[in-house]
DNA sequence: CGCCTAAAATAG
DNA sequence: TATTTTAGGCGC
């Protein structure tokens, strides 16, 4: 038997299956799929099985090769489905295989291969001599390397010596981080009658063993964790023991899962009456699920219109037609709320997949998924690859929100993922948004997607009020504060009839824009239509994209006015002015200095709720998800901050976060009111968001694409070459484009090199290529062929580089 | 000629 | 990626 097996080394040159033989005794258990360890080389390494040969093996078998050595897992960590996935990933995103593979599987299963120093047989006391490492050795007969060299490094120059003297050898071992976690239970084990008997037999003065006796007696039959006996029982340890000893007892490891919400209660909610709009949206994705084939939805629904219990149903659905969902959320938006609301739906049935678990939390919900103990899961990106057999929908939620793009490799997108993996499931793909990514709602009007919409609120509660300020003319008004007078009336009122606010800094823009406070005008490059990034360096605005640079000037082109410079403010900034402003003002303030603490994010939250602050002040992660019946106003103090940034999403993003601000505000009984601060109050994202018209923003922001030739209009490739000496990188980034050039299609563009935005990243000089393409049916053939060149090339150089394709951030 | 460092080749 | 092999540079 052969095994087709690809190693834990992610380069392109060892980005293929090397073949082993199986040893008998791994026959059994070896599996496609299986993690082993393979000698690879001079090294043990880990590697995946991804094929077993039985036949024509004799063939295979003439050549030099070695034996797996060993199969890591009963169970093989990868699906079939999984493993296929995982070659279609590598090809698409152009990463080794392997690396595709570790993306699927829990950290914890990556193991490490390592170097151990092992006593040989020629070893004992008398050779050991003074040396202290050689005594431990004697003793341990094997160490870690890495070890030997911290604690004895005096002799581990001696080491090679001994070694060529035959006292020590080397040796390769691979290990994993899997731990699991015992927990010790009480099982009874006498019959009814012995048990009765048992009792009366006690010393009177023996009253925790009767306790825990009667406690048998009463629930016939159960099992009780020597904790729980503690903590709600108050029995100790040493009356189970001597009830052990007597043989009456018996005490067992068992292995339990780590779960982080083990000691939470979930209060069922019970289902609510579906709105006529929800029963609409409901009917076509039910009649899907069904059916068991491939369809996809886009369910376009404002913010409050209860997209949520429309998910909640089409999985209740599935999972009565037994088959599992899949229900993806952005990691910011994977808050207690929504864990809660769905183990309160789902019980037991669900996992959660986020990225405060440990490894080892991280590790067991996983393991739930594998062995079938779970048919929902809850997760962030990563949860896409969730271990189902039946998968049978997939739910993601914010569909747009950016988290979904992975930036390091494999750079997938959790949603270009879920459409392969509902199609290869004939499974229903449900993508949610009140501001759908322009991507996809252009391909849900082409009917690639069925489009469903959901225009009003639960309740008929009316949308927000939104109040837009032009920051122009409160400077005009001589009003140099950030807030307007606007803004800070409604202030003062909410603060008057105590009820609460959110306040939202648009800190995105934070690298610096080069605005004219006079006039709003900002510079933008002549041939990307985005903004210029202020340099300070030598004063100049600079475009990202194509590497346009002008001189930053003295006065705006087109007020004159003189106040014409970069931009930026901070939260810290803000919660000083308001305290200045409103004396004795309740401000609760989240940005990274306030919730780095593990669980300070959800402590801030809560106080918020409780009542205790009046103004939630923070940047876009206070946008999302969060409901507070009290908040009636959200403030943004500037909006132009994400709309001038150097990325042709600019105008999209600052669309969906006025969009969600809004969303804040008035979802329940009081009616709220939103307030945008802007410089450009004319520019369509902002007044399309003061409307809440997502389509008429959709048409404006369509024809902004079109002409500057972006998606969904073309799509993207983004190529990075990094290397230490600037002429080296742009001979690296020419020979790849000269590579491209001729053999792209007449309507590809390829842009560059030119220098990255940011052009050096720890001391390496960054040079990029993008490729605008609508039409390359062969595209990753080519940039693979593209790749292959362009390694024979830099064999001599040692230039990184990345391929990203359709990538979020084009730094 | 031997020793050291750096680049190249290789992995079943 | 990590390791071994090979090549070449340099001091004596």
């Amino acid at each position: 038997m052969i095994a087709q097996v690809i190693v834990d080394v992610p380069v392109n040159r060892t980005n293929r299956p090397f073949d082993y033989r199986v040893p008998d005794w791994l026959t059994p258990i070896i599996n496609v799929g299986s993690r082993v360890i393979v000698p690879f080389g001079p090294r043990k390494l880990q590697g995946y099985v991804v094929g077993i040969l039985t036949q024509s093996a004799e063939a295979l078998e003439s050549t030099r090769i070695k034996d797996v050595e060993q199969v890591l897992d009963d169970t093989p960590p990868l699906t079939a489905e999984l493993l296929k996935m995982s070659e279609w990933m590598s090809k698409q995103y152009l990463c080794p295989w392997v690396t595709a593979v570790q993306a699927m599987i829990p950290a914890v299963l990556k193991g490490k291969s390592e170097k151990w120093l092992t006593a040989t047989d020629a070893l004992d006391e008398e050779t050991c001599g003074n040396s202290g490492l050689l005594w431990e050795l004697n003793r341990k007969r094997h160490l870690p390397l890495a070890e030997v060299e911290k604690q004895f490094p005096d002799e581990y120059m001696l080491v090679p010596g001994w070694i060529h003297s035959g006292l020590l050898a080397t040796e390769y071992q691979v290990t994993d981080r899997i731990t699991r976690k015992q927990q010790s239970f009480v099982k009874c084990l006498l019959e009814k009658e012995q048990l009765a008997e048992a009792i009366v037999s006690l010393p009177a003065r023996a009253e925790q063993m009767r306790r825990v006796l009667l406690l048998f007696a009463e629930h016939e039959g159960q099992t009780f964790s020597v904790q729980m006996m503690r903590d709600e029982h108050g029995i100790s340890r040493s009356p189970l023991k001597s009830l052990e000893a007597k043989g009456w007892i018996a005490i067992e490891q068992v292995e339990v899962y780590r779960d982080p919400y083990a000691n939470r209660r979930f209060a069922e909610k019970p289902k609510p009456q579906f709105t006529p709009l929800q029963q609409e949206v409901l009917a076509p994705i039910l009649q899907s699920v069904q059916s068991q084939s491939y369809a996809s939805y886009l369910l376009h629904g404002v913010t409050g219109s209860g997209k949520t219990e429309v998910y909640l149903e089409a999985i209740e659905q599935t999972l009565e037609k037994g088959r599992e969902a899949i229900f993806l959320v952005p990691e910011i938006s994977l808050t207690p709320q929504m864990v809660e609301r769905f183990k309160g739906r789902f019980g037991a049935d669900v996992a959660v997949l986020h990225s405060a678990l440990s490894s080892g939390e991280r590790f067991d919900e996983w393991r739930k998924i594998i062995r079938k103990q779970v048919k929902v899961v809850v997760g962030a990106r990563s949860a896409i690859f969730a271990p189902f057999q039946n998968v049978g929908l997939i739910v993601i939620d914010e569909e747009h929100e950016s988290s979904y793009k992975q930036e390091e490799t494999p750079r997938y997108h959790a949603r270009e993922v879920a459409i392969w993996r509902a199609k290869e499931n004939d499974a229903v793909l449900l993508m949610g948004s009140a501001t759908p990514a322009l991507e996809t709602y252009a391909l849900a009007t082409r009917g690639r997607y069925t489009l469903l919409q959901m225009p009003d609120r639960v309740g008929n509660r009316p949308m927000p009020e939104v109040h837009v300020v032009d920051m122009r003319e409160e400077l005009q008004a001589q009003n140099r504060s950030m807030f307007s007078r606007k803004l800070h009336e409604m202030i003062e009122d909410r603060l008057r009839k105590g009820e609460q606010m959110v306040i939202f800094l648009n800190r995105r823009g934070f690298s610096t824009f080069v605005m004219c406070r006079s006039c709003g005008y900002t510079m933008r490059c002549i041939h990307c239509d985005i903004s210029l990034t202020y340099h300070k360096t030598n004063h100049t605005a600079r475009c990202h994209y194509c590497g346009y640079t002008i001189a930053q000037p003295a006065h705006c082109p087109e007020c004159q006015s003189e106040h014409i410079r970069f931009f930026g403010t901070g939260t810290q900034k803000v919660e000083a002015e308001l305290a200045k402003l409103f004396p004795g003002i309740r401000v609760i303030r989240m940005d990274v200095d306030t919730t780095s603490r593990k669980g300070s994010h959800e402590e801030l939250l809560n106080k918020f709720r409780a009542g205790q602050g009046d103004v939630l002040l923070g940047t876009q992660m206070i946008a999302k998800g969060l409901d507070f019946p009290r908040v009636t106003l959200a403030g943004i103090i500037a909006a132009d901050t994400s709309l001038h940034l150097p990325d042709f999403r600019a105008a999209e993003k600052t669309f969906q976060l006025l969009t969600q601000v809004g969303g804040r505000a008035g979802r329940h009984e009081l009616e709220g009111d939103v307030v945008i601060q802007t410089y450009t109050p004319e520019h369509y994202s902002i007044i399309h968001a003061t409307r809440h018209d997502y389509p008429a923003f959709y048409q404006d922001e369509m024809l902004q694409r079109r002409r500057t030739g972006y998606p969904p209009y073309f799509r993207l490739v983004l190529i990075t070459f990094s290397h230490e000496d600037v002429p080296v990188v742009i001979r690296g980034a020419h020979t790849m484009a000269d590579y491209l050039r001729p053999r792209m299609a007449q309507t590809t563009i390829l842009l560059g090199p030119v220098a990255s935005p940011i052009a050096r990243v720890k001391d390496r000089f960054r040079f990029q290529v993008m490729l605008k393409y609508r039409d390359e049916p062969h595209l990753a053939e080519l940039l693979a062929q593209a790749t292959a060149a362009f390694e024979e090339w830099n064999k001599q150089q040692k230039v990184l580089m990345t391929i990203d394709v359709d990538p979020y951030v084009l730094l």
